[in-house]
DNA sequence: AAGTTGCATTGATACAGATCAAAGGGGTGC
DNA sequence: GCACCCCTTTGATCTGTATCAATGCAACTT
């Protein structure tokens, strides 16, 4: 990855880079939700345009002034946060339709990193602004604030993946969201191309990456799933979604 | 505990419990932060009143459609999230002046429980109408996107805690960060008393509860923190701090 | 004041996942 | 198209935390 050497150079937006809410087949998993064509309109002439990373760029990094939210067009992103003291931890992964950057509203500076996993697209929505319109706009406010909600929803979610299942628990759990998000999206919920590293996947699952691979080789051994690399195939995904049910079954 | 033999019963708002907001301490720390007076008053007249809860009684459960977010204006809160197959996640501790119930926005519904562990008041904030209100006061309406986002940040931060860090690192920022937000309401920052159980700490950082009071226990030996039961007193917090970088310190 | 009940502490043992180590394969960049 | 390097896989061993179990403590009830 040779590429790599370049990811300190921050991208600028790409001139030509035309984007349009109205026009985009992700608007139904995106911000515009259901607005009228006028108001639609006007989010349109908001967004700040579009801008193209290669993989391994980063979109903004913690530290960073923050000035707009994100919302990925194409491509997949990882976001991670970093303690001085070398921790790294892998706080999730971004596919098209979804929205970036919302952790640098509280304190005006990026609290974590987003990076480019395969060249990616991203719209630009200037927050300032976005706020302006959403105080006129009350569907576009109350969106706005379902997409907050919705990623500390998520947030929850991790939290008890990681402090109450087993590896293979968390496994089973995350091929599972992936298949979601893919078929939300239009492609194979049973078959994709894993964009991140094990080491990655280890990270936000809270795991080693040989744990990670282990769990993967003891899938495919029973049956449950054929890995090769990075290509996924989910052979069974209602015995995968046995697995996160604890032996015992629902107790009390 | 009798008493909670009646946690079941929904509290209904207390009729005389009269609150504002412009004549609240807490303003600081919670919703209102820079308003004018004005903008001060119109806040006040939003908010529904206030709601007494006993120990032990819900705040609201999951499930329960989401009307309005909630302030603490007294006492204190645990959320958790709960799934079919009897998993419970302790997602977050609330003290007076943090806001409960934002995960509600997103589909209308409560997707965790908020449980009073003392006596505890809270303001109740009807959503639809901050929205309104918010749509006209720019500074609120920020204001209260900071909020939601300082609730992502805060989650990162957990999920950093679970997935990177060993169980003395988790209880020693458990303690700092209960620490510092004690001390930002004028509580002394080393000498406190536990609301919540072993067992509902071990929840909340991914452990089980002998293992937290094992720890506990270590701490106590190696001078750190005296405890007895859930009176804590912090006798060396640069030490304590010392505990959350590796011991291998700064990598990099 | 005694009894009850839940919570906390502590010890012994088991096990899941981390760590250490080595080899093979595939994608990437030149 | 080639070579290099990173990623992945797999094995052996170690260790931190869970689990199982029993006792102690404290607050609340009656």
């Amino acid at each position: 990855m040779h590429a790599n050497v370049k990811q300190n150079v921050v991208p600028l937006i790409t001139p030509g880079l035309k984007v349009a809410c109205s026009q985009c087949n992700l608007r139904e998993l995106c911000l515009p939700f259901d607005l009228s064509d006028e108001d639609m309109g006007r989010l349109d002439s908001l967004i700040g345009g579009g801008r193209k990373l290669k993989r391994g760029q980063h979109l903004y990094r913690a530290g960073e002034p923050f000035e707009s939210i994100f919302a990925v067009r194409a491509g997949f992103f990882k976001t991670d946060v970093l303690t001085e003291d070398g921790r790294d931890q892998v706080t999730g992964f971004q596919m098209a339709g979804e929205i970036l950057g919302m952790d640098g509203i509280s304190t005006e500076v990026h609290t974590c990193n987003a990076l480019a996993l395969e060249d990616s697209e991203v719209c630009l929505i200037p927050f300032t602004e976005l706020e302006m319109l959403s105080s006129e706009i009350h569907s576009l406010q109350h969106h706005l604030h379902k997409v907050m909600s919705r990623e500390i929803v998520r947030d929850h979610g991790v939290m008890m993946l990681l402090g109450t299942m087993r590896a293979e628990e968390r496994l089973a759990a995350f091929l599972l969201n992936l298949s979601q998000r893919f078929s939300a999206r239009g492609y194979s919920p049973v078959e994709f191309h894993l964009r991140m590293t094990r080491e990655e996947i280890g990270s936000y699952l809270g795991l080693k990456l040989e744990t990670v691979s282990r769990a993967f080789s003891r899938f495919q051994d029973e049956g449950l799933i054929s890995v090769q690399q990075k290509h996924i195939r989910i052979v069974d995904i209602p015995r995968l979604k046995t697995l996160l049910a604890p032996p015992d079954g629902r107790i009390g």
